[in-house]
DNA sequence: GGTATTCTTGACTAGTCAGTCAAGTTTATT
DNA sequence: AATAAACTTGACTGACTAGTCAAGAATACC
């Protein structure tokens, strides 16, 4: 299936459509009047709205890796990249404010919890983004070991599990009050205690 | 308005349904069916749908709070208030496989984040019942403070927003991933990590 | 230029949605 | 026993739902 701008202009739209409000909440009917597409095409593109969400998650996520891999270079040292990331946090809830009105959190969580329990592909995807996610982690993780800033037993995959869990749980409890506050205040420090490490010791930025 | 029968069985029906599904997936008419309810009386006790998860989600919290209140009484030391709180969380997860035949996580935080955009009042109900549950981790970590195992100037609600926040977030990863075993292996090990305690000094229970 | 393929269009199902309402039944009050 | 209040019933909106389909338009291939 060629990528077209039909096509395109769908997914585009039905990510942030979702992102801002929920799967449910938002038809396949609003999709297309948002995108001026007519839903005989949609259904030319996509076999079912399901298809389109699990289609719009894969594109999302490549499109933010672009920032990741910036962030999480290994050019960066290890504390710089958690620091960076949560920067970069900061920013797109900062920037889903601006665009869509109100504090929007982490999409596939917001989706795959939303549709964990009656569509397997939505949530198997969304499964699938955080597993592919947490690979940044316990890269820097791993160097954080070299460098010696953590023990040579740290388990690498559990830490970094922890990490994806607090991280994923603030934007969600940022989406629930509706405030950047907490996340301002408290996730560089939070996910730097994870680490062990006393952020008071860092550079602010 | 009285507690009726009628309207106590809307309301248990109501939160099992939306937890286990979703607020949207969850159609009045399918509360009313289970409930054996005609739809004429739901609008007599209820006003709206939205009113009713409202109405819901407090009813579900004030149950859990006998529980909880359990777990964390003073007449438990400190650690072994999180330690037992841990245990319970997981045994929720268990039964709430066994009666639903999926992982089902936290149904505040689920709730919350796929209506947050939509429907200001139970977006601030779920808000609301985060920041009473976050008391009890307040209070357990001042005790903590007291008898020596945290520092004095330990900042007790930042700290608190970092139980809530990893506790939640490994919840919805639960759902995500629809498995405990993430739960099950990471839990107790991370919260105490936050607390900044190795929990290998722990009995194992 | 002709043909096949891809894409678009708009009308169309058939079912579901939250919510309403008037008439009826039960219960509590006096 | 009479009256009022609380509650129940079932039929009813009107709007919206995901998805279908056949016919036509645009494009690519030969």
């Amino acid at each position: 299936m060629a990528v077209t701008k039909t096509r395109d202009r769908l997914v585009e739209i039905a990510i942030e459509m979702i992102w801002k409000n929920s799967y449910s909440s938002v038809s396949v009917d609003d999709i297309c009047r948002s995108a001026d597409v007519r839903k005989g095409s949609f259904y030319h593109y996509f076999k079912s709205k399901a298809e389109l969400a699990v289609v719009a998650m894969e594109q999302h996520y490549q499109k933010a890796q672009v920032d990741f891999d910036h962030v999480f270079s290994p050019t960066n040292a290890p504390l710089e990249r958690f620091e960076k990331y949560v920067e970069l946090a900061l920013n797109k809830q900062k920037q889903a404010i601006k665009n869509y009105g109100h504090v929007c959190g982490c999409p596939f969580a917001s989706i795959g919890s939303e549709m964990a329990s009656q569509d397997n592909l939505i949530r198997e995807k969304a499964d699938e983004v955080f597993r592919r996610h947490q690979r940044y982690y316990e890269s820097t993780l791993r160097d954080m070991v070299a460098e010696g800033l953590l023990p040579e037993d740290t388990d690498i995959i559990a830490r970094a599990g922890e990490i994806s869990s607090y991280v994923c749980g603030q934007m969600m409890m940022a989406r629930v009050q509706n405030s950047l506050e907490p996340l301002e205040r408290d996730l560089k420090i939070g996910l730097f205690r994870i680490l062990g490490i006393d952020s008071k010791h860092l550079n602010a930025s």
